[in-house]
DNA sequence: AGCACGCCGACT
DNA sequence: GTCGGCGTGCTC
């Protein structure tokens, strides 16, 4: 790297959690200046207390005068090492999201120890993790899930033996793609890949992103069933922070072999990392949105590269992004098209319901589709992706409705949950939390007659108690699941049979393997169909994949309906298909047509302050600056659009604005970006601003 | 982001 | 008299 004597080096770059500045410069005094290295933790002073920090470079000189840089105190030396193929990581994740290589670094280690130690403390956060390890790392939190049928010694289908072949014979870094129909067995591939690693490679780590453990406590129990309870780590947001500490350090250390967790495990340092396998890679919880924002997917993809081994894409419908680069090859594509054991996709119908009003929610085709069931003693999901129990109160008389004031948003009407309340309902705004109780009169005009506009899951609870008396009908949504234990109680109970009508959202779809269920039914087929956001026919595809997908795996004839004002759609010829593959090369050649990611890239500046104006201020100042510095000419490789309003303009009370840049070359625009950042830190503004590359949203 | 210092109101 | 409200300003 630097010429000279590591001992000339005298000042030591550090990375520290304090978001004004990526780095700051310390001296390194003669105590440490032969051994300290990049990745050593250290104690610095700061202000008047003291900080952990972790020595990113060392150089000779700093743009800082002499006289104002402070001394190391001490390098924390039971502090673990970390790892090049990490740094590595943090490089590129830097590099690709214009952010500081400190900021991922800290946010990829736990609270506890990036925390300095009280003077008097008795021992170190390292030492107290380290000790703590009389529970076993793999603790879930409540009772064990049930296991799936699959276990060791089962014989695989043929197309997961070809599959899992052809993963063995793997060396070195390549990005598979599994594609695979629910119940098709993927979970069973990916652990007898991890097995066939350990058995050529004893102290290898494997690690293993989920969507969202909480979500699928089935298959992280699944897993962590199948290897020594000491050689799995589980890593989630649901831990506590000891707990965190505690795997994290395990994990670090080597003293694990499988690591399970959500988008952030992807950033745990992982000395012997030998695969990576991206379960349901399409789904939306890979991606941080606020704060850092950044693809867990993408960036299991980079460390692959970074530590040159192979990453598995697992998905039933993968992101048109890795579909793509699966149909050109620079992924490989690998295809389980057929379920476990020869069963059958469920017979997929879209009933129409233009002419639909009156009382019920449903179709009538569909009320006697669940009676059917249910004479049969078999259940049935109805699935509408709307939580509470209406959408927005409003005023017959004079047409108010129930806005929220921090949020361009309607605030949804909720029935309390404590059935002892005096106040039956309230008035919820999803985006900000912000709740108000339900007036007794309009606010606008002082007429009496405030109602409840659509349907959310409680009422339609409701409904199906009123059409299906004495049937047990369960409710599963975020305000269910947020009650500790609740859902993991619920899902329990509809395992064990005691549940014949289950409503609930898109918590519903994700890997739930409900045995007797043999009806599925989709209330709102349409939700994104013409959507502003291009992606909005992508995401429903998969959800409705996905919750077909509950469907009928040990039933001998299961069916899902879905509800649609617009059957002629062609999403749902190819729905009614299962047939992916066909959406999705219809979807690629719509996106090419359209010049639209994946064939182009986009960056998007997103500002947001007290007033719009601010925020459109610096959003046109921004584009002034972009410029000079990519062309204004129309064969220009950036491509710069008009700041306009976010599409919910307001959230929280701080109006939102955002400005897109495009280009047909990532290189053109990789290379824009960062003196464009250079001359955006410049400019004084009240507005709070941030860069995201690859918006999922737009 | 924290945490200092700083300059004005209601309490023991 | 002082405890404490949070406004501005600094941290390698």
């Amino acid at each position: 790297m630097n010429s000279g004597f590591t001992a000339d080096l005298r000042i030591a770059r550090i990375a520290l959690d304090i978001p004004i500045a990526p780095w700051f410069d310390y001296r390194i005094g003669p105590a440490l200046a032969e051994s300290l290295a990049v990745g050593d933790w250290v104690q610095v002073p700061w202000g008047s207390g003291r900080r952990i920090g972790l020595v990113l470079e060392r150089r000779a000189d700093s743009e800082l005068a002499p006289d104002r840089l402070k001394d190391i105190e001490a390098r924390l030396d039971d502090a673990p090492a970390l790892p090049a193929n990490w740094f590595a990581l943090l490089r590129f994740a830097a590099g690709y999201y214009h952010r500081s290589v400190g900021e991922f670094a800290w946010l990829a280690v736990p609270r506890t120890l990036r925390t300095p130690a009280s003077p008097r403390a008795r021992s170190t956060p390292f030492a107290r993790a380290r000790r703590a390890a009389r529970t076993p790392a793999t603790a879930l939190g409540g009772s064990p899930p049930a296991l799936s049928r699959s276990a060791a010694g089962q014989p695989l289908g043929a197309d997961q033996q070809q599959v899992l072949n052809v993963l063995i014979d793997a060396r070195g870094f390549g990005v598979s793609v599994l594609h695979g129909v629910t119940g098709s067995g993927k979970t069973e591939v990916y652990l007898r890949w991890f097995e066939a690693i350990l058995q050529r490679q004893p102290d290898a780590q494997l690690l293993l992103l989920v969507p969202e453990i909480a979500l699928t406590p089935q298959l992280a129990g699944l897993v962590a069933s199948r290897f020594p309870p000491d050689s799995v780590a589980v890593l989630h947001s649901g831990l506590g922070e000891a707990e965190r500490a505690r795997a994290w350090l395990a994990a670090v250390e080597g003293r694990v072999r499988v690591i399970i967790g959500t988008r952030l495990a992807v950033l745990t340092p992982l000395p012997r990392l030998a695969a990576i396998v991206v379960d349901e890679e399409h789904d939306a919880s890979y991606r941080q949105q606020d704060g850092l924002h950044y693809s867990a997917r993408d960036l299991a993809v980079a460390a692959g590269r970074e530590s040159d081994i192979p990453v598995l894409l697992g998905s039933a419908t993968p992101s048109i992004e890795t579909w793509r680069a699966a149909r050109r090859g620079r992924y490989r594509l690998l295809e389980m098209p057929s379920r476990m054991g020869g069963g059958a996709l469920p017979q997929l119908d879209i009933i129409d319901i233009k002419g639909l009003r009156g009382e019920s929610a449903l179709a009538p085709a569909i009320l006697s589709a669940i009676t059917t069931t249910l004479e049969r003693r078999e259940q049935a999901l109805v699935f509408i992706n709307r939580r509470g129990y209406a959408p927005v109160l409003g005023c017959d008389a004079c047409g108010w409705l129930s806005g929220c004031s921090e949020c361009s948003a309607w605030r949804v009407l909720h029935r309390a949950p404590a059935p002892a309340r005096s106040v039956r309902y309230q008035l919820v705004c999803h985006h900000c939390g912000a709740n108000s109780p339900v007036p007794r009169a309009c606010p606008q005009c002082g007429n009496l007659g405030l109602a409840g506009l659509g349907r959310g899951t409680q009422r339609l609870e409701e409904d199906l108690a009123h059409q299906f008396p004495g049937q047990r009908i369960a409710r599963l949504d975020r305000d269910v699941a947020n009650r500790r234990g609740a859902a993991q109680a619920l899902i329990a109970a509809v395992h064990q049979g005691e549940v014949d009508l289950l409503v609930g959202t898109q918590m519903l779809a994700k890997g739930h393997d409900f045995r007797r269920l043999s009806l599925v039914v989709v209330v709102d087929g349409d939700a994104g169909l013409f959507s502003a956001d291009f992606r909005a026919p992508e995401r429903l595809f998969a959800t409705l994949m996905q919750v077909a997908g509950r469907a009928g795996r040990e039933v001998a004839a299961s069916r899902v309906l879905v509800q649609t004002r617009y059957p002629a759609h062609p999403l749902f010829e190819f729905l009614k298909r299962h047939d992916y593959s066909g959406f999705a090369d219809a979807l690629l050649a719509e996106r090419r047509d359209a010049a639209m990611p994946p064939f182009t890239h986009q960056a998007l500046l997103r500002a947001d302050a007290p007033t719009l104006d601010d925020a459109l201020a610096f959003l046109r100042t921004a584009r002034e600056l972009a410029e000079p510095l990519c062309g204004t000419e129309v064969d220009s490789p950036i491509q710069l659009f008009d700041p306009v309003p976010m599409p919910m303009a307001r959230l929280k009370g701080r109006e939102r604005a955002q400005l897109l840049v495009e280009s047909g070359a990532r290189p053109a625009l990789q290379e824009f970006l960062p003196h464009w950042m250079a001359a955006l830190r410049t400019v004084k503004t009240r507005a709070r601003w941030h860069l995201e590359v690859d918006p999922s949203e737009i």
